[in-house]
RNA sequence: GCCGAUAUAGUUUAGUGGUAAAACAGAUCCUUGGUAAGGAUCAGCGGACAGUUCAAUUCUGUCUUUCGGCACCA
């Protein structure tokens, strides 16, 4: 979670830092020319064009001194407003600025900021002087593209963060050095969830570990959604162009399909899984009082990333998604949206996980239907997510081309936010694909067809829970649940083995650490494994029948009669309690 | 894909234009222990391909990987 504090003070603090980076940078690097530096989330950016020069990590230092050095003079910053003749004289030489002027709203009040020899179009606000600027760090410095699109050229953006208390700067920065300690990379490979390896760029494969896991949430998610009335289906990885040609993906998704020949006909390895979805359904009528049907598929999809997108467990180029496709009448839709919610809403509190509904609304210029069909399913979303009793952002022009979506956001240990679930209302495939279903009067009708995923991806959700657990699983995901421990491998090691084949065969997941290793060295193992229990035995407990018991991440010890033990670790992975 | 960085043992890192070091992990032996690092011995290393050079892990180039962003997205 991001520590940033609350406060209205930080924005103008952020807002009159990003002009202090500038003016350093135009300090040093007097042909920069500068683009926008608003405040974000966490601090603030400025986009640099620099022509040729390039600044690199090394030179923050560089620029930092500088804008220390700046704000130690202390400079008032003084606005000035200004008509769109004096605004556009004043920044003749700078097409950015020019840039920017002219698109402004004919009635907006132009200002601009001085702060000594460094003058800034700005509506502001800022902090009265450039001294108030003293707890600030430059974080990183990146390529970005001019008014964010691709096809234009690439500005240096540097990012900061300023707060007018050092110890908020120290915490804020101790925050980002505890949340790199969680990163699901280090994590993955110290407790060997999952590897990579450059033969497979964007293709994670799981260790025994990481499957242990991985098997753990797909049973779950099984259960889970028998119990909601889903059935399951898995259709296969490779199908023909033809069917991508109805579904429209070999149009609209071509880029990023792997494709192959087989005799002489070409193949798309799938996407996504709907398609075969499609068929499912068309394999049978249905009738009107069949609906919902609620099909489910953990199905793997195959995407062809760009290369720089990937990023450990969170984007990859092959992954699960928690798949499913809901076929209803339209009377039935705001029910079932709002029941997904709810079911959504179940699924993560019980990780304990925190997130954000957005709906994302009708694209501009790509999408395929009525715009009175798109506002119908739009409210439809929006009402069921405020029925359900959640707030919900609008995200516009963000919706699939087929149709608007809620969409689930989570945050890694970063304070990155990464889409998981989501909802979306489908207009097109039905009708591609021609989908019926046979109502009261015998006649066919077109069914409403939703997507839903609630992992997102299996290996996002692995890596997100990675980081929020910080690799000490709740005891019904931990890879390893209990250690057992002898105090002497020689005396201790036949009522171990004894203690081991109990929880064994009570179907708990325990090793048994039986080296020619110190006590104190084989606990501290435990601990960095992050086990949830572990067992100390020596002549106490095999006297009494009972175990010492650790738990992860607390050093109280506590004896109980190994019986009891067993039903404390049943009981703690049948409620799937997060508390050891 | 774009900008920048990155690549040394299983892992984390050090160092060098003259063939590589440490810690942890591993193996063997000693130590037989009560809540976070006992000792000894052994074994193990330069992303790939070019170029410069008497000599390249070190310099240069290309490619690749990974990371931080951008764009894209589950």
């Amino acid at each position: 979670m991001m520590h940033i504090k609350e406060d209205a003070r930080l924005n103008p603090l952020n807002h009159s830092c990003a002009h202090l980076l500038a003016q350093a940078v135009k300090h040093l690097y007097p042909h920069a020319k500068f683009w926008v530096g608003p405040v974000i989330d966490s601090g603030f950016y400025y986009d640099i064009d620099l022509g040729d020069d390039v600044i690199k990590e090394e030179d923050l230092e560089k620029i930092e001194k500088e804008m220390k050095k700046i704000a130690k003079d202390g400079k008032k910053i003084i606005r000035k407003v200004l008509t769109r003749e004096e605004a556009l004289a004043m920044f003749q030489n700078d097409p950015y600025k020019i840039d920017l002027i002219q698109n402004m709203e004919a009635d907006t009040e132009i200002t601009c900021y001085s702060q000594g020899d460094f003058t800034d179009l700005c509506r502001g606000p800022h902090v009265e002087s450039v001294k108030e600027l003293k707890y600030f760090k430059l974080l990183k410095v990146s390529g970005a593209y001019f008014k964010g699109d691709s096809k234009n050229k690439m500005l240096q953006r540097v990012y900061g963060i300023c707060f007018d208390r050092e110890e908020d700067l120290k915490e804020y920065l101790n925050f980002l050095e505890e949340a790199k300690k969680r990163d699901h990379k280090k994590l993955g490979k110290e407790l060997e969830l999952f590897m990579l390896s450059e033969y497979g760029p964007g293709f994670p494969f799981f260790l025994p570990k990481g499957m242990i896991l991985r098997n753990l949430l797909e049973n779950f998610w099984y259960e889970e959604h028998t119990k909601e009335g889903y059935e399951f289906i898995k259709t296969p990885i490779m199908l023909s162009r033809e069917l991508w040609e109805v579904s429209g993906h070999w149009e609209n998704y071509r880029e990023n399909m792997y494709t192959s020949e087989i005799d002489e006909k070409t193949f798309a390895i799938k996407p996504m899984n709907c398609p075969g979805g499609m068929l499912v359904y068309k394999n049978k009528l249905h009738s009107y009082k069949d609906l919902p049907i609620r099909c489910g598929e953990l199905g793997q999809v195959h995407r062809h990333e760009a290369s720089g997108a990937l990023n450990g467990l969170f984007r990859v180029r092959t992954f699960t998604q928690d798949d499913a496709h809901i076929f209803m009448r339209e009377d039935q839709v705001e029910e079932e949206v709002m029941h997904l919610i709810a079911f959504i809403d179940r699924i993560y509190k019980l990780f304990g996980l925190t997130y954000e509904i957005e709906l994302s609304t009708r694209p501009e210029e790509k999408y395929i239907g009525t715009i009175a069909s798109w506002n119908r399913s739009e409210q439809i979303l929006q009402e069921a997510c405020h029925k359900a009793g959640h707030d919900c952002k609008i995200n516009p022009g963000d919706g699939a081309f087929y149709g608007p979506k809620l969409d689930f956001h989570i945050k890694d240990s970063l304070g990155r936010v990464w889409q998981c679930g989501t909802i979306q209302l489908d207009n097109n495939l039905p009708e591609r694909f021609d989908l019926t279903y046979i109502d009261q009067n015998g006649e066919k009708q077109r069914p409403i067809m939703l997507h839903r995923v609630i992992f997102g991806s299996i290996e996002r959700f692995i890596g997100i829970l990675i980081e929020h657990f910080g690799g000490a699983f709740p005891v019904w995901l931990a890879p390893v649940q209990v250690v057992v421990v002898p105090v002497s491998s020689e005396h201790h090691l036949d009522y171990a083995k004894e203690v081991y084949e109990a929880l064994k065969q009570a179907g708990i997941r325990v090793e048994l650490d039986d080296r020619n290793e110190k006590l104190g060295y084989r606990l501290r193992e435990a601990q960095t494994k992050k086990i949830p229990y572990t067992l100390i035995l020596g002549n106490q407990e095999q006297e009494k029948q009972t175990v010492n018991i650790r738990r992860h991440g607390n050093e109280e010890k506590e004896e109980i009669a190994l019986t009891q033990f067993i039903e404390l670790v049943q009981e703690k992975v049948n409620t799937k309690t997060l508390e050891y």
